[in-house]
DNA sequence: ATATAGTTTAGAAAAATTATTAAGAATTAC
DNA sequence: GTAATTCTTAATAATTTTTCTAAACTATAT
């Protein structure tokens, strides 16, 4: 269940971006110096961000690579499905690259026991995930959720302000 | 954010176990056969749920393994916690095996953006799987959730997930 | 004692993740 | 044009994690 580098280095990245959203282009060097990722891997990355067309991207000199999306209309959980695939634990609850599953016993009476919990898991992930633009996820003590209020446990929308109660 | 096929056919033999819980003991070959998970993966698996107290065993003849928990007192959370470690997407939000981050550049600063979003993530998924318990998880149609409904059927002692670690 | 079945450790095999390299192509400045 | 800059692309190396196997060992019941 754990986020990959690759994710967390694309949006390491997409916080740099949108922070000069509009203004100047970012180096990828430049961007891998902010944030201390490898620069050979964040160059994938940002690739693989450009051909999503989140990113645009121009050689030479004044060059590198731009938000071309505001950021509010690109959410973590684009980014994250971009870069690693489905949010889905198990394929056959992905929405957005629903597989049938291959050796299951249930597959047949589609009343899988698993698929039922990941079903509730993949849309818990997917509402915070996709609730997150990337502009709440930049200035990130106001705006934060795009949607309406989140379905999850009966809190109030901004609940987890969060101001870092120490976790554990 | 995928579910590993460890914890895949943990909760499988979990099914049968729960199934035949106070009843017959299972040999590992019979779940293995009953789930389609290889006999030899499985049993690395079973010791480890009988290390984390779950289940237990016999050698010989009418031996096995036997569920030692009320279903309705292990949560499919715990199982999967136990088999694939922390929930959470990145240790620096996780409840139950805290770590700092190691080179974000937000360490210092305790305002991560990345931990804001993934801390929501946590929760939206422990709040699912930490409610899910086995009995929900085996007889899936009614009684799915432990915690919103109120009204339970039968006579079943529900001390209400007393081993699930309480996020929040 | 014997057959049954769990226990334990080590590690092999396979897959996924993380990263590097190097040659190439586009853009700007001059 | 030429040179400097910076992105582009593909191949692949390195590392880690996941998945699975093997074999010797121990416990139980009859």
């Amino acid at each position: 269940m754990r986020l990959s580098r690759k994710s967390e280095y694309g949006l390491r990245a997409l916080l740099e971006l949108t922070k000069a959203y509009d203004q100047v282009a970012l180096r990828r060097s430049d961007i891998a110096a902010a944030q201390h990722v490898p620069v050979g891997f964040l160059e994938t990355i940002l690739l693989e961000l450009k051909r999503a067309g989140i990113l645009g991207s121009r050689p030479g000199v004044q060059g590198g690579y731009r938000l071309i999306k505001p950021p509010e209309d690109v959410s973590v959980g684009q980014v994250i499905r971009i870069l690693d695939g489905p949010l889905a634990p198990i394929p056959c609850v992905s929405q957005t690259a629903y597989q049938t599953c291959r050796d299951c016993p249930y597959s047949r009476t589609r009343d899988c026991p698993i698929q039922n919990v990941m079903f509730d898991v993949r849309n818990a992930i997917a509402g915070v995930l996709d609730g997150y633009t990337l502009r709440a996820f930049y200035d990130r003590n106001r705006n934060r959720r795009v949607r309406k209020s989140p379905k999850r446990r009966g809190n109030s929308p901004l609940s987890s302000t969060q101001g870092t109660s120490d976790p554990q």
